[in-house]
DNA sequence: CATATTAGTGGAAATTTTTTGCATTTCTTC
DNA sequence: GAAGAAATGCAAAAAATTTCCACTAATATG
């Protein structure tokens, strides 16, 4: 039910001529009454107040999510918040906590109040996806995960061609062995960075998959994974980590175990965490600019709303870069 | 100036009873004409879209915050995300990044949106936080950072202890000599940190600062304190760097010299970043615990609101604890 | 100490905004 | 092409908000 001048006033105990009175006042006087006043309104969710009234021209983008930890929560938000600092629109960070047992019903409701919806949820399946368009209708809504067949239109990087550099330049370094661990089967990110690598191996003759190991995106994953591949013997080879976490847990256990990288093995990893530049030997990894996805995002959301056009599935891919460093060749 | 029926008949061409019915729909149905109307409404900021009013019990805290990189601004996100579940208040992630002309009139502003305000805002000055505090009058509102003097209160880690602890520590390892590599002067957390740790050298008569350096928090700047040490020629040395990034700086610098770690000197630092696990030695460090930070302040939060209290200055300071890794002890 | 001034308040009238009843138009289906 | 359903606009009714005016209490003034 809608809330009224009459509600604050019988929650207040003042009458509704004063409570008109304060809360249109241009300027706040905090006289205790005033002070009572705002707090109900607050509390009981009365709609007028802010009285600057948004800038017509001025959206505001929710960047909906789950936060976790680890570094990478950090780039998104850091990359949407530097890129609403160059767009019209403002971002806010919507984040689901309170409504894990139905995220849709309350993504719904916020597309009542927000001009648009960045997505970056991976757990959402196809079913909810469907739900939530069916929910919010014709609305500036983006998904940042790759969504196979759905009618919201997608933002991501270009994992698939990540992969697919790594072997190149694993290529042109000349290794012809390669090994591969994966991460979780789910993740369908991870999946397309896999299925770039894979591809490039099979394109050439010379090229061939001697090992690969299943991880989870984790550090205690590469470990794992280095004590599999200790046990195999290999020499030469190259390797890609699907994320620099578990390259970073597979390098700490070859340290450990005196190898020596990038003499006995290459490796590369995906992210380009800042912590790339920090381990030794340094991690060769694949960049992704969030504050260009970040503007982009933005973008669409910005034309969706001017030109009143609809989501329909539309995928955008933004590239992504490698950065070379002493994991895949020696100093000097 | 408010925005009515009337605003969006005229944008949409339809009549004011026709949008009237189109919002108050139980059901949304998504006709061609409802979908205008809802962009319309929703464009020109019409309030009582959203038909659900708040929960009276569920209140919207906001944390203010700008964005930087790295792993901090996760952990800080992570924190209150996790909290949020756990409290009945819901949180929003509200960056500053539209607003930094005059972020203070910004604030005043959301605090007639939302029903309590964390600030963490490392750059706002005295004369800031009084403006701020002039503008929302009796209003829940807490600062994560420490500020002097000021009428708002404050939650914080108890970084002072944090340096002290790491002082002592190092002094039950059996060292004497002991270094230090500082944080950009600004930071007033930072200078907590310090005057723990020093306080404690000069405790005690046995105790030594050998060797400091002026750091600024980034990896090259413990790179660049490695160097000033290597020329001291100093050994058996206890070195507290004020955050793990610049300890990370020192130790790889120290790593490719040669030296080794516990044996040549041990190193610990502050912010237990999930990379102190990853590097290798293992880094020690202070842990600061963002899920407790958040559920204290939303919980202070809750209680102004349910008090009606004012925030007259009150500081509160959570625990850190030392997690000891082998950058200051030998294996085995 | 009496009196003017000022700010804050509630009641009620005036105004604005929203909802609803009803007739008309438009679209769909058979 | 007719019947029925859905959507729309006009105007009246209802609801919400603002404004006017009188009253009160606190403060300042002579």
């Amino acid at each position: 039910m809608r809330v009224t001048l009459k509600h604050i006033a019988d929650d207040t105990g003042l009458s509704i001529a004063t409570v008109s009175r304060a809360l249109n006042r241009s300027k706040r006087k905090h006289t205790p009454s005033e002070e009572i006043i705002y707090a109900s309104a607050q509390k009981l969710g009365y709609p007028f107040i802010g009285g600057d009234t948004v800038d017509e021209d001025q959206l505001t983008v929710a960047l909906v999510t789950e936060v976790h930890e680890g570094e990478f929560y950090s780039s998104l938000f850091h990359g949407f918040y530097r890129a609403s600092k160059k767009t019209a629109s403002d971002v806010l960070f919507v984040n689901l906590a309170k409504h894990s047992d139905d995220p849709i019903e309350h993504i719904i409701n916020l597309s009542k109040k927000y001009s648009g919806i960045c997505l970056f949820l991976p757990n959402l399946d196809k079913i909810d996806y469907s739900r939530l368009k069916e929910g919010v209708g014709q609305y500036p809504i983006l998904s940042l995960t790759p969504i196979k067949n759905s009618k919201i239109d997608t933002i991501s990087f270009d994992s698939y061609s990540g992969g697919y550099m790594i072997a190149e330049y694993f290529e042109e370094l000349g290794y012809t062995k390669f090994g591969f661990i994966s991460g979780p089967p789910a993740a369908v990110d991870a999946v397309f960075r896999k299925n770039g690598f894979l591809d490039h191996i099979q394109e050439s003759n010379e090229l061939e998959l001697v090992w690969s190991f299943a991880g989870d995106f984790s550090l205690s994953s590469g470990k794992a994974a280095f004590n599999d591949f200790k046990n195999t013997g290999l020499k030469d080879i190259a390797i890609f980590g699907c994320n620099d976490h578990t390259c970073f847990g597979f390098m700490k256990g070859a340290i450990e175990n005196g190898f020596k990288i990038p003499d006995d093995f290459i490796i590369a990893g995906y992210d380009n965490l800042s912590f790339c530049k920090t381990f030794t030997p340094e991690l060769t990894s694949i960049a992704t600019d969030f504050y260009k996805l970040g503007k982009k995002a933005i973008r669409i959301i910005e034309n969706m709303v001017a030109e009143g056009s609809d989501s329909l599935g539309h995928k955008t891919m933004l590239p992504v870069e490698i950065k070379t460093r002493s994991s895949t060749y020696m100093d000097g």
